[in-house]
Parts: C-alpha cells; sequence; structure tokens
DNA sequence: ATACACTTTGAACCTTATTCATTTTATAAA
DNA sequence: TTTATAAAATGAATAAGGTTCAAAGTGTAT
C-alpha cells in the first residue's frame, strides 16, 4: 500500500493544531480523533493517555531547534560572541514557533510529570549546549569562573524563559527578538571578565 | 454562637493540606470536602470552582510574603543593597513554604486563567517592590539606566524563579538560599554603574 | 482459499466536576 | 416562646469526557 501516512503523525499533527488554541484540560480526545479521522480508541493504540500523546508534540520542534541552533552557532569562535547569538536565536526562534513556545513555556517547562519522564531528554531548550558555551568560555578566560557554569545558566535561561512567558501571558503583542540586545549587554556585562585591573571581581 | 470558624478558610486549609502532595487533576472536590468536614456541595457555596478555589491558596501567603519582605527591607539606604536583601529574602522565604512554592511557580505562574483575573493581582511575588528599587537606584545612579527598569527585573526574577523552579523539580533537595551570594554577586555586576572611568558602558 | 496477526472501531464503563431542589440552621419579629 | 423569613448546607442526580475492550476489518503468507 502507499498510503503509508503514519497514523501517529496523523494525530499528532491535528492534536498540534487544537492545541494551539486551547488549554490542555479543554481539548477532548473526541475532538482530536474527529480531526484526525480515526476513531477514539485509535489515539490509545498510539499513546497512552492524554498527557502521552500531549507531552509528544514538541519533540520534533525540539530537534529542529536543536540543529537549526548548531547552524547558527558554525563558524563562531569566541564563546561569548556564540552566547550572544545563543540568546537572540533563542528569542527569534521562540517567536517564530508560537504555539511551540507555548506548550514549552506554559505547560511542559514546569511539569513534574513531563520532567521525570523520557520526553524531558532529548528535548533540551538549548540547555545542554548553552552549558558547554559557558565552560568553554570559562576555560579561555573570556567568562569569569568564580561562579559555577550552572548558574550562570540559570541567570541566560532564566531572563529568557522570563521575558518570554510574559510576551506569551500579555498575548504575543510585539517582537520578541527586540529584547535581543539589550539582554546580551545586560547578562554579558555580568559574567564576562573584564581585562583592565580595576574590575576584578572582589 | 462562636464557632465562628469561617468556612471558607476550612475548605482553603484542606485544599492546601491535599494539593500539597498531589496535581489539581488528581485532586477531588469530594476529598477536599471530606477532609474540611463539609459537604461536596458547600465548597460551591464559597468557591465557583475547582480552579477557583485552587488559585485562591497562594493569596494569605502572598501577602505575608509581602509584610514580611516590607520589614526585611526596612532600614536600609542604598537600593543596591536592598536588592541584595531582595534576593537572598526570596530564596530564603521561598525555601520555608515549600507548598506554596510549588503551587505559585509550577502552577499558578504560567497559567493563563491566573494571570487575567483578578488572583493575579494583589499577589505580586514582589513583582512591584523590585521594580520599585530598580527605579531608585537609576535615580540614584546606582544602577545603569541604559537598561529599561522593566528587563532588569525580568533579569532578577527570571533567575530567581529559574533557580527556585529546578529546585523544585529536583525534589527540594539541598538548600535554596546557599545560591542567594552568587546570584546576587552576578546580578550585580551586571545591573551596577562601576564608578570608574574604564568602564563605562560603551 | 484459508489461517493468522495486526489495526481499527466506537459503544459501554467509570470517574468526577457541577448543579439544584430540598432540608437544616440561624436571625428577626411578634 | 412561637412563627416567619432569610441564609447556609446538603448530597443525589446530571453531564462530560477519559479510557477500555470485545468485536469487526484489513492485510499477509501459506
Amino acid at each position: 500500500m502507499r498510503n503509508k501516512i503514519n497514523k501517529s503523525d496523523l494525530i499528532m499533527k491535528a492534536a498540534l493544531e487544537i492545541f494551539a488554541n486551547k488549554n490542555f484540560k479543554d481539548v477532548t480526545i473526541s475532538e482530536i480523533a474527529e480531526r484526525a479521522g480515526v476513531a477514539v480508541g485509535t489515539v490509545y493504540e498510539y499513546f497512552n493517555n492524554k498527557e502521552d500523546l500531549y507531552f509528544s508534540i514538541p519533540q520534533k520542534t525540539s530537534e529542529h531547534f536543536n540543529e537549526q541552533l548548531g547552524l547558527h552557532l558554525e563558524g563562531l569562535y569566541s564563546p561569548v560572541e556564540k552566547i550572544r547569538k545563543f540568546i537572540w536565536f533563542y528569542l527569534h526562534y521562540l517567536e517564530n514557533h508560537p504555539i511551540y513556545t507555548e506548550l514549552l513555556l506554559m505547560e511542559l517547562r514546569v511539569n513534574k510529570n513531563f520532567f521525570n519522564t523520557g520526553h524531558h531528554r532529548g528535548l533540551s531548550d538549548g540547555t545542554t549546549e548553552i552549558l558547554k558555551l559557558i565552560e568553554e568560555g570559562q576555560q579561555q578566560g573570556e567568562i569569569r569562573n568564580d561562579i559555577s557554569p550552572y548558574l550562570i545558566r540559570h541567570l541566560i535561561l532564566g531572563v529568557l524563559e522570563h521575558i518570554t512567558t510574559y510576551w506569551v501571558l500579555k498575548g504575543k503583542k510585539g517582537d520578541l527578538v527586540s529584547f535581543s540586545k539589550d539582554t546580551a549587554e545586560l547578562v554579558l556585562s555580568g559574567i564576562t571578565l573584564k581585562l583592565d585591573s580595576t574590575s576584578g571581581v572582589i
């Protein structure tokens, strides 16, 4: 046969479209099944339950995010410049993937079940990559190493997620990427080592 | 009559105890009613629905947070010192109110319904206070004013919420307040104006 | 053509939020 | 104290939706 359109993909596509406009609890399985053109029971052949279906939606977009991030960092040398680029890319990408953003920040990031299952791994909102950049910067002497790289990551992801969360809560008005320049300036002035003698971190 | 124990408080107390151990959807109204010693219908006399009950739980704790924050900032002069203290207090308070913290960060902060109803106002995770401190600092020349105070607030609340969120997701192991010193150092070195001539922001 | 395994189906089941007619309790008036 | 009236409390009935599973359908190999 040729219509090898994976049913799983079909269901996920329908789910994505519906979850885009409603909260988790306002979406019904029968609604998703109907849009996907399958029976209710079929949904349960491919997903354990409603939450499992929900969690699996961002998987592909996350992979795409990571791929594209790699491309955008390619060719840059300085870890600090890479971090600057990371900040830009994060805001740029999320602004252009609003459904994904809402799912990720509003529901998944803070969901214990999500965090504690396989779904979380391999998603990595750039979490691993940014840590690598920080450690690289510390080794090369561009970034202060009197502070844990994990705390620096909290700073960077924290401000980005906070900005983005409020952008979503306020209805996604205005552009997100316009925060990029000042955010990078703010973050980098806190984590870079100044090379003149007067500004040693006490 | 003397048993003027407000039924509303009674129900909220029971709800708090139960929500402390389960997710929103795993908690039933009948469970809450039973623990509160009232009938199911009574719950609906005092709260519009399950979500309304849920949202009203953190109200009192938030008021307490704000009160205590006021006391802790009292007597300090420098805005920068006040911000340092804010960071300490935030981590200290949340570490000592784990149920409140989980509710606030995991569920409410990112809930559109919560954000868009009266519940959000008057809760203010110190949101208003910290903005005031930043603006004060900018006026007095301690804090750089080439960056919007709102963005600086995103930085401060962002890193604090991020640290705390991961602390919760990882099962509240270790102490939170120990991050206070480095976090303050990191944040403040990004937002304070250095007074020597070499480090002017370009 | 037949047997077998794998998909798909959707009606039935079960749990739970929410409602509302009825009962109970408190307050005020006589 | 008795009666009238309003307020509070009740829990059985309703409605909605997630999940299950026995039956029907579809494809593949012998």
